[in-house]
DNA sequence: GCGCCTTGTGTGACCGGTCACATTCATGCC
DNA sequence: GGCATGAATGTGACCGGTCACACAAGGCGC
């Protein structure tokens, strides 16, 4: 473009990346030709050239969970601001050879990387990143994980696991079951120690946790196993397909919530407003995390990036209809 | 590395692009280099000199709506296998300014684009590519769209909303109402007319459709509304979510499901089996029509892959707690 | 034994930008 | 008036590859 419309052919890069000593009628000539022949820069020859990719890829085990889904819809969000591309990356299993296939594509695509750290497979792959790449975790548990000394955003879910169990342990129960869903670490996640830290905070049993997977059906499987202990009156599931699960496995089972007994999830997943009984559950703010991902990620990348002090959300406690006092006769 | 480890330059390149005229030795040695040297050909680079990115960018209005989502790991799990890098990238809205700038973001990527064009955003997106450039639309309705020249791949809702609605017409229901999800298109969308031509087909009355959101709060609204007609003893929605809704609203008006009033969804999302009661839906597969998606694309990109004559999903129908017949008095 | 075709390899230009440096020109100061 | 100074612009190299050639060596036919 730049010669013919113009008059010269360096001067227009200058224009565009707004270098101050270009005189006002030469800028204007050259944004006239700009615009006239709707003149847009070759993002991958900036790239080339620059070395700067001005994008981001998002490295996941899973695109359509609600809170992996709305991270990653915040960290789009975010990008889009900022006029960064964003670039997706599916982690096929937590296998050693997958995870560092994702990580290769994901350093392959240049730029910075997001990786989704909450399972397995997440955090292996945030840990596999080879040093020096810019990279953010999206952790459960910010203590320096495998991949231990890269940024990292998180919410607090350890509060808020807390703040689920007190709701419940105030209602009256005598102690909080707990449907876990698979751990990234080997270690206690986040949300466990947070329930457990509220149940000895009142000196309540603590049951051991019921490991399950992420979907509904694993809620269910993990429900059907605590409705036969009557002793149960307090369920806290780890995610809201899991308190689903639960949920019908109790009805299944012909035990009343929240009469019986009552259930509560975690990140307060759309529909889970308009269940019946609509569940009680913590809310989590996914896409916030996801900007705030971005926003670290771009400060690591751009020193003239804001580089705010990541807001941890606080999660919200939302008591709804799953969730009452124990029975009487408990 | 080339010139250093091996002993030409050039020659990496035919060695990695896999040219016959290479002789064995020379070809090991290179090979032996590369991957002491651990070499990958750089993307950036390649896209430039070549002008094809390997790379495809989904556009779409939302990535944590199942269906969207779903598509999405579709096209990406093909993606990987083809090793093509995969982008997002979300329309703000369905104004034209940023629909625009939507399409520009995703042109700008270089590569492919897959547009999901379901509701307004999407299909103004679809048709707002500019000729020339690789799309495939994931289409509701094939009839020639305003993008209407461009290569698409769909599910068949017309017949997946036909089916739902014979389904509840044979269990007896004088008539099925239908709750409407956005429209993509100014004409008749594929399920409201599938669900009509079952209607007629039968001779029932036909209502007139409720429209709606997208969300459970929307069917929450619109079940409300026909909570109130006690004539209604069968509603299909446009999806689950909305489902979900309409199943809640009628809970809250006290009326009975499958006893009173049957509800039957659209999609089969995760959650919809274990509900209470369960839902009645038809399962679309997705995650199928994101891997047909690119398919179509990569067909499009590199005449040499695999043009299969994209296998339209066939809707399955699948019968849960949630439809029954009508109440004996109705 | 010579020309010719084939096979294997190297060279130079180019993709569309950026960067470091050279150049031109007007200005201000002594 | 001569000269350093800075603003405005042009030039050449380069990012890491691909592509279209040129070129050397070996095998074949006559």
């Amino acid at each position: 473009m730049a010669t013919a419309a113009g008059v010269s052919y360096q001067t227009v890069s200058r224009v565009i990346n707004g270098h101050p000593s270009v005189r006002p009628s030469t800028r204007e000539q050259v944004l006239a030709a700009i615009d006239e022949l709707g003149f847009r820069r070759n993002a991958t020859a900036l790239a080339l050239a620059s070395g700067r990719r001005r994008a981001v890829t998002v490295l996941t085990s899973n695109t359509t969970h609600h809170g992996y889904a709305s991270i990653l819809q915040g960290v789009e969000e975010a990008a889009r601001t900022a006029s960064y591309a964003v670039g997706i990356g599916v982690l096929e299993s937590a296998e050693d050879t997958a995870v560092a296939a994702g990580v290769q594509r994901a350093a392959d695509a240049g730029g910075g990387i997001i990786v989704i750290a909450y399972d397995p497979a997440g955090v292996r792959a945030l840990a596999a990143v080879p040093a020096g790449l810019p990279v953010v975790g999206v952790v459960e548990t910010p203590a320096s994980p495998p991949g231990g000394d890269r940024p990292w955003v998180w919410a607090d879910d350890r509060e808020a696991a807390y703040q689920a169990t007190r709701h419940l342990l105030d209602l009256g129960h005598e102690t909080v079951h707990y449907v876990a869903i698979p751990s990234g670490t080997r270690r206690t996640s986040a949300r466990t120690s947070g329930w457990r830290q509220a149940l000895r905070e009142a000196g309540a049993p603590e049951p051991r946790p019921v490991q399950s997977s992420w979907g509904p059906a694993g809620g269910h499987a993990a429900g059907r196993k605590l409705a036969e202990d009557r002793s149960v009156t307090a369920i806290l599931c780890g995610n809201d397909d899991l308190a689903l699960g639960v949920l019908r496995a109790l009805h299944e089972t012909g035990r009343a919530v929240p009469g019986e007994v009552s259930v509560a999830g975690f990140d307060d997943a759309p529909h889970s407003a308009f269940l019946t009984p609509s569940l009680t559950t913590v809310r989590l703010d996914f896409a916030g995390l996801g900007r705030a991902a971005f926003a670290l990620l771009h400060g690591v990348l751009e020193e003239s990036a804001p580089v705010a002090p990541h807001p941890v959300s606080v999660p919200e406690l939302v008591v709804r209809e799953s969730s009452g006092p124990p029975p009487p006769d408990a």
